[in-house]
DNA sequence: CTGAAAGCGCTTACAG
DNA sequence: CTGAAAGCGCTTACAG
């Protein structure tokens, strides 16, 4: 592979001219950089992005920290936020969180990332703190964090939910269960209090026995269904953290025979493409996830190249009801 | 961030003794070795990939081609072969793949990655020639190319393929649609040679205005399905290309109000987990897709390491039907 | 067993 | 407008 010696070689010049050129350094005249991109085209040249990090002390690639990736949520945000990323110039690693997340801030300098994208802080999480400490830019994905302060992207379950248990209402349901997402993270803590919230002020009352909570995934929803179905008075309806757990939920569902909506209603919340599938036709929470995979993006890459104000920005989603299939009349 | 040489001020050591203690050189005493990693700790200190990559010309970094980072069947590959390569120590980019392939190429020599597994290379495709030409070490996923020779992991649809026609020809069908993959890929080739031999075999006939083509996608699915079943004879069963093909025919059939399987049979093929799901319980043929994507990592990191044969390593994985709901006797 | 020197491929003050 | 020099943080012959 040619380097700029070569180029500057083949051209005539410089290495250091060579490096200006092609970063269009005003201060190079315009006849130079003509003919150092026609060496560097010779050559078929292009810059060495490690030996510019090394320079620079700053690379262009960000971390996306994850802690399942096989979740059917994360795919939906890798796709949108890698081509938000690669259209300015960026490139993304993935990175998933294990227990230790020490390890990981180290990681994260070590391997020169220029900033990280958190989707999956643990409420009381180190890791903030730990980039923090070392001066990593990092935005958190659909979650915040006390303890540091930093850039955000969420999602206000407050409208969505609002028209949702209008229709719950609407429809007579009074035994209702839950099954909500992992309590030690923002996202499952938001989202179930708008939940309680929003039901009391509908005078509905939702039993502590017929709560439940897990990680966000399909097995959560499977073995949580088993257990609120299986009982004597099952509920009528069952509210999910979002619909991963909803598509588990169903599945439990279908596999005793329990028409859906006739005997029991679903509803999640993310509004995944699999949730508007003609043979699942979930009824769930909207909102932008796209958009606001770009907008994490975005923001990080704002932060990272010293354009953002000095206060945290926060960007806040809107979320609206999608009424589908699996919300329908309480059962008698 | 603490470096190698503040690390050798506080051990009392030269900077390159405490770059060997650190890596468990053999001929460092462990006496030094001791004071080296007693020093590091003490600060804090992880060798910098970037000063290790720009001196070695060699980093711990693989790239991910693909092209459609949306496509669901890409969640159950990342997350296996991210797994693997993080435990030996390697990280994972995402590259998309887009028309031009030769900046793809330029891109991987200057970001450094040590070597790049390939899931969507084209036939024809020039991306593999100029991989080869930057002598950057890569696999094929799921894909092999005629031009250039190299690793990879493929599947051999025969064994499933088999069993498939079988209960195909034991249901009674005779008038068969398919939606295959787009025939410009291995895969895709593949698989319809595959359907369309042991059809044959089994003396029943594929009528070319009932085949069509298309992206692996939920779309090709929707659509290609609407073109079949709004003939005046429609047939009994469609073959696809792939499950995520598959559940976009189901789709359209459920959406038209077509029984599945009593009026139509669908069939898909890599059985990912939502095919299971009891709402969908797709009959479909299955491979060990996780494994397979953790030995492309396996077969690149050998690669990379110069622990490979000489001579390109093939791992064939096999293929078996899974019936489920989808495939039942032809409709009268 | 350890150190001094050189170099990987860039960028960035500093001169001129 | 351009070049010579130094340095980013490592590794790797080369001496000893």
């Amino acid at each position: 592979m040619a380097t700029s010696h070569d180029v500057a070689r083949l051209a005539g010049v410089s290495q250091p001219t060579v490096s200006r050129a092609l970063r269009d350094d005003p201060r190079v005249s315009e006849a130079t950089k003509q003919q150092v991109r026609a060496a560097a085209a010779a050559l078929g040249y292009a810059p060495n992005a490690i030996g510019r990090a090394l320079s620079t002390g700053r690379s262009t690639r960000v971390g996306l920290v994850v802690t399942d990736l096989h979740n059917q949520f994360y795919q939906h945000v890798i796709a949108p936020m890698h081509d938000e990323l690669t259209k300015q110039g960026y490139e993304l690693l993935l990175i998933t969180e294990s227990s230790e997340s020490a390890p990981v801030a180290d990681h994260v300098v070590a391997n020169g990332l220029c900033g990280v994208i958190l989707t999956t802080t643990i409420l009381g999480s180190v890791l903030p703190v730990r980039l923090q400490d070392r001066q990593v830019p990092f935005v958190y994905f659909n979650r915040t964090a006390r303890n540091v302060e930093a850039d955000s992207v969420t999602v206000d379950p407050v409208p969505g939910v609002t028209e949702l248990v209008k229709a719950v209402a609407d429809f007579g349901h009074t035994r209702i269960g839950a099954v909500f997402g992992p309590q030690n993270t923002s996202t499952g803590e938001v989202r179930e209090q708008a939940v309680r919230d929003l039901l009391q002020d509908k005078g509905i009352t939702l039993l502590s026995r017929n709560v439940l909570h897990g990680p966000f995934d399909f097995e959560t929803g499977r073995s949580g269904a088993a257990k609120l179905l299986d009982r004597s008075d099952p509920p009528t309806l069952i509210l999910c953290g979002n619909d991963v757990v909803a598509l588990g939920v169903l599945d439990a569902a279908v596999e005793r025979g329990i028409d859906v909506p006739g005997r029991l209603s679903v509803v999640g919340f993310d509004d995944l493409p699999s949730s508007a599938w003609a043979f699942v036709q979930l009824s769930t929470v909207a909102y932008d996830l796209e958009e606001m995979s770009r907008e994490a993006a975005r923001l990080l890459i704002a932060r990272v190249e010293g354009r953002s104000a000095t206060v945290p920005q926060h960007t806040v989603f809107d979320t609206w009801y999608v009424p589908r299939a699996t919300l329908g009349p309480a059962a008698g």
